[in-house]
Formats: C-alpha cells, sequence, structure tokens
DNA sequence: CTGTTAGCGCTTTCAT
DNA sequence: ATGAAAGCGCTAACAG
C-alpha cells in the first residue's frame, strides 16, 4: 500500500506538501502540483482515511439509524439523507436496528467509537438511552420521526397527532362513528400521538367517548392482522378502521379479506403513511402522507449545520406537515350509500413491485 | 473525549496493560483487570476505533453496495449480510448506488480510503472497473447478484437463467407462443441471462424464433410502462408477458390496467422476484423466487472467511437455484379457457405496505 | 510557497 | 503478568 511519504518520496517533496495538493489547502505552486498529481497517479495511491481522521479529527461521516430498513418511509428519508450529506462531502452510514433496543444500543457504541461526526436517530421503541449516551460523548444528534419526551434533542419528524385528526375526522365527516385505531407500540410517540389525534377527532362527533376502540400493538403485517381480528370479533364492530401505519393497514386487509368484507363498502380504512410515487399503480388507499424526503434532507441540513457550527443555539424542533389524501378506501358507513363497488379491490392491487 | 492514558492513569497502571483489558488478549491479573474496568466505567471511555484501526490494520467492517435500496430484493440481501456479519463481530457499511457507475466509482474510492476489511458489490450497469479498482488495492471483493465476464473474483447470485428458462416454459406449456419479455439494461448479467433462459425455453416451442419478441430498458416501473406500451401497440400482440423484475411488472400491470386488459384472462404474467413473504396478502403473481437472504448470508460468509485466510484459493462461483412459483397471474392464452375472472384484479391487489 | 516537528490514540514488539 | 519504546499515516502548528 502506497503511503503519503511514497508519493512525497517520487515526487521530491515534502509529506506535508503532498498534503496540502490532495487536500488543496495551503499554497502549492503550479509545477509542484503537477509533479505531485503524476506521482500520485502513476502510483494509484489513495490516502488513508484512517489517519485523515484520527489527525483531523473528522471523519466526514454522519450516521443515520432506522428501525426498519424494509420500510420505504425510511428508505425515502435515507435517500433525502444521502442527497444532502453527499452534495457537502459527507458520507452516511446506514444502520438498522429493527426496533430492537439491543441492536441500537450496540451500533451507537460503534458510532461513538468511529468517531463518526454526527448522528440521525429514529430510536427504537421510543427510548432516550441512545441519545443520551451520544450526548455525553459530544455527538451532535438529532431525533428523527419520533419525539423523545424528556430529552433535549434536535428532533424532525412529520406532524403524527394533526395527521391522524384529519384522517379521523374525514371518517366523522362521512358518518362513522364506531371506528377502530390500530395503533404501535405504546411507548413509541409516532403511535401515542396518532392515537391522541384519533381521539381529538373523534371527541368531536362523540363527545362521552364512548366510540373509541383504541388497540395498540407493532408496527407489522402481523401485528395489523391481529388486532384486526380482534376487532372483528368485538361486541360492536367498527364501520371504520384507522390503521397507524401501512404495515398495520395491510395485515388488516388481509383480515378482511379472510373475513369476506369489502373496503370501503363493509368497511373503511384510513392509513398513516404513503408509499412513494411510482410503487403505486391507481392508487386506492385513502392516506396520510408524511413528507419522507424531506424529512431526511432537513434533519441532514440541520445536522451539517450543527457541525460547521452555523445552527441557532438550542435544540430545534421541526414538525413537518402531514397531508391526508382522500382516495377509495373510505365511504360512509352503510352499505346502501357506498359507490359502486367493482373496481374497489381490483385497485387495492395497486401495490409494491421489486427488482434485481 | 477520555483516551487509554486517562484510563491508565486513573487505574495506575500503563496504557498497554489498559489496552490488554480491552483486547481481552495477553495475560492481566484478576485484580489489575478489576481495577481497569472500574477506571472505565467511571470515565465512560469508548475506545477510538481510528487509532485502533489504524494501528491494527483491521477495521472490522466490511461494505456492501447495493443498486437500489429500496429495492426489497437487496434489502432482503442486506439482512442476510447484516446478520451473519455482526453474529461475527463485523459491522456493515450499507452503500447504495441508484445503478450509478459514477456513484459506485465514489462509493468505492471512499470504501478504499477507510480501509474496509471487504466489499460486496452488485455492479451498477454491469461494470467492472470498480471490481478491479478494489482488487488492485488488496481489498477482498465478492460480486453479488450479477456476473461480470472477464473478471476473475467471488460471486454469489442466483441462477438467471435457469429461473427464466422455467418461468417461460411454465407458458410455453399452457400453449402461450407469443410471448415478450421486458429486461433491464443490456449489459447487466441479469438482464442478458432471464433473456437466454427465455429463448431457450421458447425455442422448444418455436423453434425456429419467430416467437420472439425481446425489449430492453431499465429495472423499474416506468420502463416497464413504457416496454408494455410499445408491445401492446405492435403488430403481433403478444399473450403473455415475462418481466424480468418486479418493478418492471409493477410498470407493466399499470399499462395492461390503463388499457383495459385483465390479468391472466387477457394477458398473463410471470415476474422475475418475488416479494419477501408478510408484504403480501393473498400473492397472485406468478414469480421466479430468488433466495436473496442465502444470496447474503453465502456471501458474508465467504466474505468472512476469505478475511480469516480460511477460505479455499481461487475465486469461487456460488450459483444459488431460483425457484418458480405459480400463483394466479397466468392461464392459457385463450379467453375462454381462462378460469373465473372475479377474484383475479382483486387479489393483484395483495401487494405491500410501510410503516412509520 | 515549502519544510520540520510533533503527535492524534492506539497496538505491536520486545523487554523484564 | 506488566511496561517502554516505536510507529501506523496523516495533518496542525509553526518556521522559514
Amino acid at each position: 500500500m502506497t503511503t503519503l511519504s511514497d508519493v512525497a518520496r517520487r515526487a521530491g517533496v515534502s509529506t506535508m506538501t503532498v498534503s496540502r495538493v490532495i487536500n488543496e489547502s495551503g499554497y502549492t505552486s503550479r509545477e509542484t502540483r503537477a509533479r505531485v498529481n503524476d506521482a500520485i497517479a502513476a502510483t494509484g495511491y489513495m490516502p488513508n482515511g484512517l489517519a485523515r481522521q484520527l489527525r483531523s479529527r473528522r471523519t466526514k461521516t454522519i450516521a443515520l439509524v432506522v428501525t426498519d430498513i424494509r420500510n420505504p418511509f425510511f428508505t425515502t428519508i435515507a435517500s433525502g439523507v444521502e442527497d444532502t450529506a453527499r452534495a457537502r462531502g459527507y458520507a452516511v452510514m446506514l444502520c438498522n436496528t429493527y426496533e430492537s433496543e439491543v441492536e441500537e444500543a450496540e451500533y451507537v457504541r460503534v458510532l461513538i467509537e468511529r468517531r463518526v461526526d454526527g448522528v440521525l436517530l429514529v430510536p427504537a421503541c421510543g427510548a432516550s438511552k441512545s441519545v443520551r449516551l451520544l450526548q455525553e460523548h459530544g455527538m451532535p444528534t438529532i431525533v428523527l420521526d419520533r419525539h423523545l419526551r424528556g430529552v433535549e434533542a434536535d428532533e424532525v419528524r412529520a406532524d403524527s397527532q394533526a395527521g391522524a385528526y384529519s384522517a379521523v375526522h374525514h371518517l366523522t365527516d362521512l358518518g362513522h362513528r364506531r371506528i377502530a385505531v390500530l395503533t404501535g407500540p405504546e411507548g413509541v410517540s409516532t403511535s401515542t400521538d396518532r392515537v391522541a389525534g384519533y381521539r381529538e377527532a373523534l371527541r368531536e362527533a362523540c363527545p362521552n367517548g364512548e366510540c373509541e376502540q383504541i388497540l395498540s400493538g407493532e408496527f407489522n403485517e402481523a401485528s395489523g392482522y391481529s388486532m384486526t381480528r380482534e376487532v372483528l370479533g368485538s361486541e360492536r364492530r367498527p364501520t371504520a378502521i384507522f390503521a397507524a401505519n401501512n404495515f398495520i393497514a395491510f395485515g388488516a386487509t388481509r383480515a378482511l379479506r379472510e373475513a369476506g368484507l369489502r373496503i370501503p363498502e363493509d368497511m373503511s380504512m384510513v392509513v398513516f403513511d404513503d408509499l412513494p410515487p411510482g410503487w403505486v399503480m391507481d392508487p386506492f388507499l385513502t392516506v396520510v402522507s408524511q413528507p419522507a424526503y424531506e424529512i431526511g434532507t432537513q434533519a441532514a441540513e440541520l445536522l451539517l449545520k450543527r457541525l460547521a457550527g452555523e445552527a441557532p443555539e438550542g435544540p430545534r424542533s421541526i414538525v413537518l406537515p402531514s397531508e391526508l389524501v382522500i382516495r377509495r378506501s373510505t365511504a360512509p358507513p352503510r352499505p346502501g350509500l357506498a359507490p359502486a363497488s367493482q373496481t374497489n379491490r381490483a385497485t387495492l392491487s395497486d401495490q409494491m413491485e421489486t427488482r434485481s
């Protein structure tokens, strides 16, 4: 492996001069630069980033820690982060915790040891230990997607409560009263905020709260399935379901299909989270759409500003609006009032595909 | 930031002893170990990985470079890689090139500079430059998913040609003769191998090759859409489509829907690539399923063996079998022979959802 | 404009 | 079982 001094010797200059040429810092004469560049080209020299980072105390790397890399919501965030970071010369280390605090702790340890310049973190299970550890080690950290109570940290996320409110308000507007919400883990803000928005909207239509039907589980298909089974078996079956994320909706749809219930004739459905455009043909589900890409870009920008010392002092909290997109999975509660059903199930169709 | 010597001073030992305790290498007395561990706990010391790696010349990190992180096929590979690597104490750096050679080259540069221990690479556009560069720099590299002609390197992938053969054979078996294949970029082996399998199967039913209809594009939805439009507008419209990956199939489905054509009554469809279980309710598409997770685990295992010097000498080529999964998007070519259509479009439905 | 010196934080090597 | 010396490859700081 060729090193700086190999190049320096070959170019007949000091290592410092080579360093300056490589980093385009300080003054170097045209001619020297040319000689150095020739030597670099001739040897195929590539700087040792480890040495460089150790010395300069900057890794030019940020980390993005997400809870589920299989989720388009997070991969979309990731592309926002990446586009922003790379444009400014930063590499992104993508870490995946599968919503496990253990994995998260392990990754955080690795990130601290590697001395990444900063971290964007979606806290697994809404736990705050990792954020505290990062902060103790002086690592600029931004919390993504979720809010952590009792933690002073920058955060960037979408407005779950307002989004949920608009979703459920849409249902009550259509005449629904008996609406079940299927949500995620109890400690996670995206889960509880969506329930809060649900209650807020439902209380307006149903002041004494007797309409509420709240089920907590996990943000995955299996949980959506079992919560829906439970709801369908309950005494007063709801006329509409609000699924707090897409995987839950997915399980719910399966359970409904198995029960022979049609959407929206027999059951309306609103979902938190849309799919990226292009993954969906003729979208069918009425959804609350989060600006995932912008969450990524804004978070990365804020972090890079912090690293450059350009950010305002106290912790910033950026809450982006979510948007209700009304499509065809919602209808008034009475079967008689439902629109023609022909195409509805067909269009539920409109889901995703992959490539190799 | 506390360092080794801070800990050493505090424990009243030399830095070397602390190093031994941390790495559990060499001999240390019980008592010393206890004192050192106390000092570590008291200071919250975390080793500087950069210094460590610089000195020891091992980063305990491997990189996985994929062409599309949004694709479940690749995220599944990624989880196989991660599970294997982490079990052996390696971190995985996940890099995404979006099928761009420029991005790939940039990442490869970063990886070499960071001195990662090894690289698993899905070569963008089937280009071999990056692999060569990595090899020149002595970096153990394994090519994933695709075969590179003229490159001596370990490779792990699924059998595209045999998979495509079985898919198209299934169509000819059903009586189809006029079958169009919609494939990806011409330089990519997964693309060309699937066409080769297509031809192989089609020639058996249609020896003089007049049935062939081959379209090349990209592995994405937009390309699948436009290729399908082209096919539908052609003189002899096919009775079946073989989509060389899922995104292509997705675009194809949209084009068919817009044209008012039903699957499989008006057009049969076979697709290369399945979706991960749980993302699909009541799966509808007949697919060739690749063992994505195993590609990941086997590749990671092979790489780790190379790093440990345990692997056999020459380049290894691991080709895993693909499996035809017959579902309901294929039927005999005549409309009259098609099965009841009621549920078919509904079940195309069964696609994916996301979570936040 | 270029070079010298020192040292980032750790581990390898050798000594005791 | 522990320590001292050296140096991984680079750049900050200063000198000239």
